[in-house]
This record gives C-alpha cells, sequence and structure tokens, in this order.
RNA sequence: GGGCGAUUAGCUCAGCUGGUUUAGAGCGCCUGCCUUACAAGCAGGAGGUCGUUGGUUCGAAUCCAAUAUCGCCCA
C-alpha cells in the first residue's frame, strides 16, 4: 500500500477544527450506561453561562480531558459530564447592563419579562464559553450536557430544599447577613472578599446621661452609632467596672442607651468600651440577642441612611459618615482619628463595599453536615490532592456557620416556600401552593428570593445524573471518580457537593479531589480584568495550535504550585508538536510497501532485532510504565516532561538516525523489521500522547497504515508492547558514550564537518569491542568517521585527539590538523572535572563512618564508581603526558 | 493575629519517601553546521557556594529549628 505524505509544516488550525467535528459526529465522546466495563466519571466544574474560557478553565478542563482520554483508552466505561451554571448574580449583571444600556430596566419589566429576558439572552450567548471548551479539545459527552436552571435540576434544588426543610436542617430566621447594596441581595459569608484598607480609627465620645463624663468608644465605623443601642464594657475591666448599669446620651440623636458589661469585650482594643450596634455587626448582634437590646437598622438595602438616622436619612452610608465625623467635631464629641488598617468585606461579584446587616433568610443547618463530610475525608472514602488541602477543609469544615441561602435576586430557583397572607402560616412544599393549610385562605404568596447558585451547583454530582429520580446513570456513574478543580473554589462548591451528596445519596460525590494551581500571569499576578493582564487562550490557541498550549499547560501543572504562563514556553512547546509532526512525517515516508499485521503487537524476529530496535523497544516498555505511575499520581508535569525526553531525545535524536540505515539499505528483511518497530514505537508514543495532544496525534494516526479508526478508541500501550531488554540498553549506552565522546573531540578540535576521522577504539574487554565492531557502521555514520578499528589497548596513535568513553579509550586521528597546546587544554580540562570527583569519591570512602552505616549497596556502589574514574583518569592522564611531549 | 506555600542557571520552573543527581528541563546565551523528517532543526559548549544561619545524620537542595524576603487564605 501508498502512505499519504504529510505536509512539511503542521499546520493546527484546519486539523483542529476537521477531528473535533470528526470526533463529535462520530459519537466518540459519548457515554453509554448500559455498556460494561468499570466506569469512570468525571463531572466538569459548570463553568457560569455568562462565561468566557479563561486560563484557569483551559488548564482545568485540560486536567480533565487528559484523564477522560485517558480512561478512554484503558477501556473504562468513562463519562465526561458537562454543562454550565445559571450564575444568579453575574447573569442577573449581564441582562440589567444590557437592559441599563436600552433605556430601561428590571423593574420596569417586571419579573416575568425580565426572567424571559434572561432566558434569551442564555439562548443567545449561553453556548459561547461551551464553544470554546470544544476549541480546546474536550471530549465531553455533550448529549448529556445539563444547566443548572434545566427543569430536572429544579426539580432536584426543590426536592432538597424542601427534605432539609422537613429534617429540620433549613430555617427562617432573623440574622446578620452580609448584604451588597448594589447588587441588594444577601450574600454567603464566603461570598465576601476581605481587603486589606487603610482606614481610620475614630474615637467618640458618649457623655453620660446623669452627672458630668463620658465613655470613649473606638470605631472604624462612625454611621452605625445612629443604630447603637448600648455601649458595652468588660465587667473584669476596673476603668469601666462602676460604669455598668448607668447610661449616656448617643451622641447625634441624643438618645440614652445604656452601658452593659459583657466578657466579650476587648480591654485591649481601642478604649476598652465598645459601642454596640446589633443590626449591623454580628458580634454586637449576639450580644445585643443575650442583653435583650433592641436592633435598630439605620443603613437600607440601597446603602443609605433610612429615617432611624434622622438628620442624615437619604445620605449614602460614607457621605454620612463623613457628615457625621464633621458634626461630632463640631459639638467637640471627637476625642481623636487614628490611622487604622483593617480587613473589609467587598462582594465577590461587584466589589462593592458589604454591610453587615439584620434580615430575615433562609438558612442551612450545615454543622450536622458538614460533621459527615469531615469524616469523609479523615476515612479517606474521599482522598483530596495534594493532602495538604486536607488541613485547609478540615479548618474550614470545622468552623462552618450557618450558610445563608435565599438571595434578593430575580434570576435562580425560587424559593418553594408560600406564606399566607391571612394567617402568616409559612408553607414549604415540592407542589405549588395556593390555598392555606390553616385558615384555607386563598391569599397565598410565594417567597419572593431565589436559591444561592451554589445551592444548586452543590446538587450537580447527582442532579446530573437524575436525581431524584432512581435512574440507571445514578447507579453506574455516581459516586464520581474524580473532582478536578482550583483551591479557590474549595469551600464555594467542593464542600457543598461533600455534604449534600452524602447527605441526599448516601455516598461520597467523589472518590479524589484533585486540586491543581491557579494560573497567574508572567509576574505572579492573579489575572484580571481590572489589571489588564488577562491573556486570552483562544489568542494563544490560534497562534501556537491548542495541542502546544494544552502541553504547556500539562507541564506547568506541578503540585502544590502556582502557574505562572510565558508565552515563550508555549512557543517551545509549539516546537515540540513539530518535531513529533516531523518524525512522523519521516516514518510514513519510510513506510513504503509496509503493511503491520497488527500495529500494537507487531511481529518480531527477536534474534534478528538490531541493536537499536531492541533498545528503543526497551526503552518504550519503561516509558509506558512510567507513564501509567505519572497518570497514576496526577503528575501531570513528570508525565509530560518524560514524554517529551523520550520522544525528542531517544526516538529522534538517536533512534530515527540509527534507522537510516537500515530502511535506505539493501536488506529487504532487516528493513521490514525495523519498519514494523518503528510503526510499532511511533503508533506507541501517539497514543500515550494522545491524552495531552488529541489533535495533532489523530491527525498522524489517521495517516498510518492499516489504521481506520480514530486514535481516541485505540488501546492505551501497556508495558508488554515493548520488551524490556536490560542487556542491549546496556550495550546502546555504551555505543551511545563512544558516539558522544567522538562528537565532542570534534567539536572541540574544530574539526572541519565536511572531514571523514578515523578512530581507534581501545578496550581490553573483547565483548566492547566485538559490540562496537557490530556497531561501526552506525558509529562512523553519527560521527561522519571514516573508519573505525578496535584493538586490545596498544601503542597510542601519533597526531591523535584521545578521549574516554566508559572502559573504552577513544582516539580520533587528527594527523596535520591537530594543534598539541589545544589538545593539552582539552585533556587538562577533561582531567581537572574526573580529579574533583575522585577526590569526592575518596573522601567518602575514607571516611570509615560511612563504610560502616551507609547500606552495603552504597559503599559497593561508590567503590565501583572510584575505580572507574580511577581508571579513566589513568588514561587520560598518559595521553596528556604523551601530548605534552610533543608538545615538546 | 492564625494558617499555608515559595525562595534552585539570565528568565520560567522540575528535583516525590535523604545516597547512580557529577543538581535537571524549556526559553535565552556562545561555537560550528541549510547532513534528502524537522533551521520551529542538528552537533558541541558556557552558566548554579540550591535565600541565610544553626542542627540531625556516615551522608542534606532534600529532614528539623531559627531568620530574611515574597505570595495566598482566614480572622
Amino acid at each position: 500500500m501508498t502512505t499519504e505524505k504529510l505536509e512539511k509544516v503542521y499546520d493546527p488550525k484546519t486539523v483542529e477544527a476537521h477531528f473535533y467535528k470528526y470526533w463529535e459526529e462520530g459519537g466518540y465522546f459519548r457515554a453509554d450506561e448500559n455498556k460494561s466495563g468499570e466506569p469512570y466519571t468525571i463531572v466538569i466544574p459548570p463553568p457560569n453561562v455568562t462565561g468566557t474560557l479563561h486560563l484557569g478553565h483551559a488548564l482545568d478542563n485540560t486536567i480533565q480531558d487528559i484523564l477522560i482520554r485517558y480512561h478512554r483508552m484503558k477501556g473504562y466505561n468513562t463519562l465526561w459530564l458537562p454543562g454550565t451554571d445559571h450564575a444568579g448574580i453575574a447573569t442577573q449583571n449581564v441582562v440589567e447592563r444590557q437592559l441599563a444600556e436600552e433605556g430601561t430596566s428590571k423593574e420596569e419589566l417586571g419579573r416575568e419579562k425580565f426572567v424571559e429576558r434572561v432566558w434569551e439572552w442564555r439562548k443567545q450567548y449561553g453556548g459561547i464559553i461551551i464553544n470554546q471548551l470544544k476549541r480546546l479539545g474536550s471530549s465531553c459527552d455533550w448529549s448529556r450536557e445539563r444547566f443548572t436552571m434545566d427543569e430536572g435540576l429544579s426539580i432536584a434544588v426543590k426536592e432538597v430544599f424542601v427534605t432539609l426543610y422537613e429534617q429540620g436542617l433549613l430555617y427562617q430566621g432573623d440574622r446578620i447577613i452580609n448584604w451588597c447594596p448594589r447588587c441588594e441581595t444577601a450574600l454567603a459569608d464566603i461570598e465576601v472578599e476581605h481587603k486589606d484598607l487603610n482606614a481610620h480609627l475614630y474615637y467618640v465620645r458618649y457623655p453620660l446621661a446623669e452627672g458630668d463624663g463620658h465613655l470613649i468608644v473606638a470605631t472604624t465605623r462612625p454611621e452605625t452609632m445612629l443604630g447603637d443601642t448600648a455601649v458595652a464594657v468588660n465587667p473584669q475591666d476596673p476603668r469601666y467596672k462602676d460604669y455598668i448599669g448607668r447610661e449616656v446620651i448617643l451622641p447625634i440623636l441624643k438618645k440614652r442607651i445604656p452601658v452593659i458589661g459583657d466578657d466579650y469585650v476587648d480591654v485591649e482594643f481601642g478604649t476598652g468600651a465598645l459601642k454596640i450596634t446589633p443590626a449591623h455587626d454580628p458580634n454586637d448582634f449576639e450580644i445585643g440577642l443575650k442583653h435583650n437590646l433592641p436592633m435598630v437598622k439605620c443603613i437600607d438595602d440601597t446603602g443609605r441612611m433610612n429615617e432611624e438616622a434622622g438628620p442624615y436619612k437619604g445620605q449614602d452610608r460614607l457621605e454620612c459618615r463623613k457628615n457625621i465625623v464633621a458634626d461630632l467635631k463640631k459639638e467637640g464629641l471627637l476625642e481623636k482619628i487614628k490611622d487604622y488598617q483593617h480587613a473589609v468585606g467587598h462582594c465577590y461579584r461587584c466589589k462593592t463595599l458589604v454591610e453587615p446587616a439584620l434580615s430575615k433568610q433562609w438558612f442551612v443547618k450545615v454543622k450536622p453536615l458538614a460533621e459527615k463530610a469531615i469524616q469523609a475525608v479523615q476515612e479517606d472514602r474521599t482522598r483530596i490532592i495534594p493532602s495538604n488541602w486536607e488541613k485547609t477543609y478540615f479548618e474550614w469544615m470545622n468552623n462552618i456557620r450557618d450558610w445563608c441561602v435565599s438571595r434578593q435576586l430575580w434570576w435562580g430557583h425560587r424559593i418553594p416556600a408560600y406564606y399566607c397572607q391571612d394567617c402568616g402560616e409559612v408553607m414549604v412544599s415540592r407542589e405549588p401552593v395556593t390555598i392555606c393549610s390553616v385558615c384555607q385562605s386563598s391569599a397565598v404568596e410565594q417567597d419572593s428570593d431565589v436559591l444561592d447558585t451554589w445551592f444548586s451547583s452543590g446538587l450537580w454530582p447527582f442532579s446530573t445524573l437524575g436525581w431524584p429520580k432512581k435512574t440507571k446513570e445514578l447507579t453506574v456513574y455516581y459516586p464520581t471518580s474524580v473532582l478536578v478543580t482550583a483551591f479557590d473554589i474549595l469551600f464555594f462548591w467542593v464542600a457543598r457537593m461533600m455534604m449534600l451528596g452524602i447527605h441526599f445519596m448516601d455516598e461520597v460525590p467523589f472518590g479524589e479531589v484533585y486540586i491543581h494551581a491557579l494560573v497567574r500571569d508572567p509576574e505572579g499576578q492573579k489575572m484580571s480584568k481590572s489589571k489588564g493582564n488577562v491573556t486570552d487562550p483562544l489568542e494563544i490557541m490560534d497562534k501556537y495550535g491548542t495541542d502546544a498550549f494544552r502541553f504547556t499547560l500539562a507541564v506547568l501543572a506541578a503540585k502544590g504550585r502556582d502557574i505562572r504562563l510565558s508565552e515563550e514556553r508555549i512557543a517551545g512547546y509549539g516546537h515540540f508538536v513539530n518535531k513529533l509532526w516531523n518524525a512522523a512525517r519521516f516514518t510514513l515516508m519510510n513506510l513504503d510497501g509496509f503493511t503491520p499485521e497488527r500495529l500494537e503487537r507487531p511481529v518480531l524476529d527477536e534474534k534478528k532485532l538490531t541493536l537499536a530496535d531492541a533498545w528503543i523497544m526497551s526503552r518504550l516498555s519503561s516509558m509506558v510504565t512510567e507513564v501509567e505511575k505519572h497518570m497514576a499520581g496526577y503528575d501531570f508535569d513528570q508525565l509530560a516532561n518524560a514524554l517529551y525526553q523520550f520522544v525528542w531525545h531517544e526516538f529522534c535524536d538517536w533512534y530515527l538516525e540509527l534507522v537510516k540505515p537500515v530502511l535506505y539499505g539493501e536488506d529487504l528483511i532487516a528493513k521490514k523489521q525495523t519498519q514494523a518497530v518503528l510503526a510499532h514505537v511511533l503508533s506507541a508514543i501517539l497514543r500515550m500522547l494522545h491524552p495531552i495532544m488529541p489533535f495533532v496525534t489523530e491527525q498522524i494516526w489517521q495517516k498510518m497504515p492499516g489504521v481506520h479508526e480514530s486514535i481516541m478508541i485505540s488501546p492505551f500501550p501497556d508495558p508488554e508492547e515493548g520488551r524490556p531488554d536490560p542487556k542491549s540498553e546496556r550495550e546502546m549506552q555504551l555505543t551511545q558514550n563512544v558516539i558522544t565522546a567522538i562528537r565532542n573531540v570534534r567539536g572541540e578540535m574544530n574539526v572541519p564537518p565536511s572531514l571523514e576521522v578515523e578512530v581507534i577504539a581501545m578496550d581490553e574487554n573483547q565483548k566492547n569491542r566485538q559490540l562496537l565492531k557490530q556497531q561501526s557502521r552506525d558509529i562512523l555514520k553519527l560521527v561522519r568517521g571514516k573508519s573505525l578499528e578496535t584493538t586490545p589497548p596498544k601503542e597510542k596513535p601519533e597526531g591523535a585527539a584521545a578521549t574516554v568513553a566508559g572502559s573504552v579509550e577513544v582516539f580520533v586521528k587528527l594527523k596535520g590538523l591537530i594543534n598539541f597546546d589545544e589538545e593539552a587544554r582539552r585533556l587538562q580540562k577533561e582531567l581537572e572535572k574526573i580529579e574533583k570527583e575522585i577526590t569526592r569519591s575518596n573522601k567518602k570512602l575514607a571516611n570509615e563512618d560511612f563504610l560502616a552505616k551507609a547500606p552495603v549497596e552504597v559503599v559497593t556502589r561508590e567503590k565501583e564508581k572510584g575505580k572507574v574514574l580511577k581508571e579513566k583518569r589513568e588514561k587520560l592522564a598518559k595521553n596528556l603526558d604523551r601530548v605534552e611531549a610533543l608538545k615538546g
């Protein structure tokens, strides 16, 4: 058969588009729950529908795709389930902005119309990130794509909400929550980002109601004093304990408020007297409850002061702060202002300053759920990799507080709680409620709030498989095998899935959690749009090809490390893709007339294998073993590096060069055998690389003789496809050393490239001589040599440069060319190197403690090493003497 | 304030449970080559007291302690 040739340069663009379509249309991504085989499941961390692919996604999905493609080739029943997240706040913000541009607003539109608009928006733009994932080569089962607002997933959400309510694990209550005045919604604790701000500590005098004097309180938020309902001091504090029970006048509002005693007050902080604002601070709230204080909210939902703020009503909270400080100063009640640095909460979506505020919300009682989630990790039912994240996980889970799940948004899962307008009854129900179950009134209204997006994504590993229905998919694919994500959503998402998965499925949602690094810019900064340091993965893929990009991500994905992505690095691995391409081009050019019986296990005449063939087969065997090891350990950097090393520096640099004489030679039987090995090793390389570089490997694969199917479903190589052969590896090692030594001489002595040199190799070891004789054709070819004489040690040739490779003394005849000064210098340099090593080795061996305490094999090895070094030194020294004499 | 991590070649990073590592890779640098797979290439080369100081050990880039610098998370 004839082989189609490849183009000279690999062109990623056409290949990528072509093969993605080929895979998708061929149904290669599709999972089948009725198929046999051990299941291997990954659910994608669903990106926001509003999102576009960033480097974090690229890394995350590249890793998942590597795992999925690998396991698919290994014969697992593989499912990679994709989808997107409805991203409540983010999506609502996007559509609101769109409305603003049109000169309207969601309020003008009304809730129903607005939600329709969001769905429309989703239909139009929601597929963007999905297409970008395809661009990356992700082999997801798109026929199972899910969206957190899908009907099925919405049923799951309702079921979970109602069940938790029935179990007493979900309640409505008045608590301090984090309020974003821009988004006008409550946020969960972890949706708040704390940033250090340079602020001020204001010392304010609160005059005593009876008699002279005052208490000074220190606060960072003077505007909240309008909601103060007490001043607290520590009862142990001698400065203040007599004030307890008296009253002070709240400045500005001139209200009388009590001085109370509470251990909570830190005597060291500020003045030791603490203003208490129960409606605007979580700690003050607790104290307020304990002491039965009134709770006065003075800031409204938009961040403005309300009627409780008296003269400041209608002012923005920060404007009010300025004014109130000015007024206090005027009244002589401001003691001093100190610079003060402290962490202030910001909305993680819009970066607005968050306001702690008293509010009626729905909460999940997470403690009991968290306990089981902690246990699961302690018992290794879920392994977190790398394991140092376990500590962080435990830390967070142990200090977890009730989870505020209601959001004052319009876009999301509407809370299935209903309120009777007549008798006030609260009804939580799976079905819509129209009649009050207590008073039969029909004045029933559903809660206007929606649920936190993470509430629905917390169900992702099982809601996507059909839960609460008992589906075949659930039995086959749950629990999932591994969850791949960055640490920044370990708590947001992973912890929630753990808690809810265990609670509702009675089984952990995933056996392993692989936490990978965060991608940063070359300066180590977190990439963000506001910093303008964002690298667009799509531009990268356009420029260097998807395979080069994916390979780079894999190489950089070392555990427990942030990734700094530089373009030069990607370009470098682009060269690797091209190298592979050209190696394949060469191979295919030389397979004419060859039809493999079996590509995976070539039929070989073991006795007639050339040294190169036996060697590469042996190396291949170890390579496969290594690849499997790294794959199992999530060591993608080592995986990629090992393959790079093997392909470039063993397969290309050595094997392909050694194979040329056979392929161009007359011995047709030998040629056929080498063709079989060559084709086989290339095929194994392609299959090993395919999970990382899917496109180029598929393109080459399709050109291989005898191939009719996608590489995606070809078997992943196993070590048996190679042929472990330590003897050949040893022999090849010696051959390579001799070749390198001669090349070294040529380079150092500036031998003109066109000059073919005569070489003499001396060795007492007869086997070595025989080996070199056998390999002389290859050696001569790789060093541009004219002749190779192998002999036992004898008189050294004149006018030759000498070097040593193992036990072999190598002489390169350079009569007339040789510059003795230069040769002496070269030998001197080599000797110095050796001398250093010998000194080191001698020191070790002279140490009696070493001989006594180190393991025997280490000592033996060291002795052996010392012997070899000394022999080498002797040879070099003799040659140096000779050269020095000739210099004479 | 508590916790985690980093510090290795000019740059970006590997180096896993101490001893075949004489500390590696990519990019960059120097020398020579357009050798019919690849100049996105080939061959050769230079470049590191492994942040600092102590300790453990026969042996430390690797383990321990302190310290410096930087980064992240939590309060």
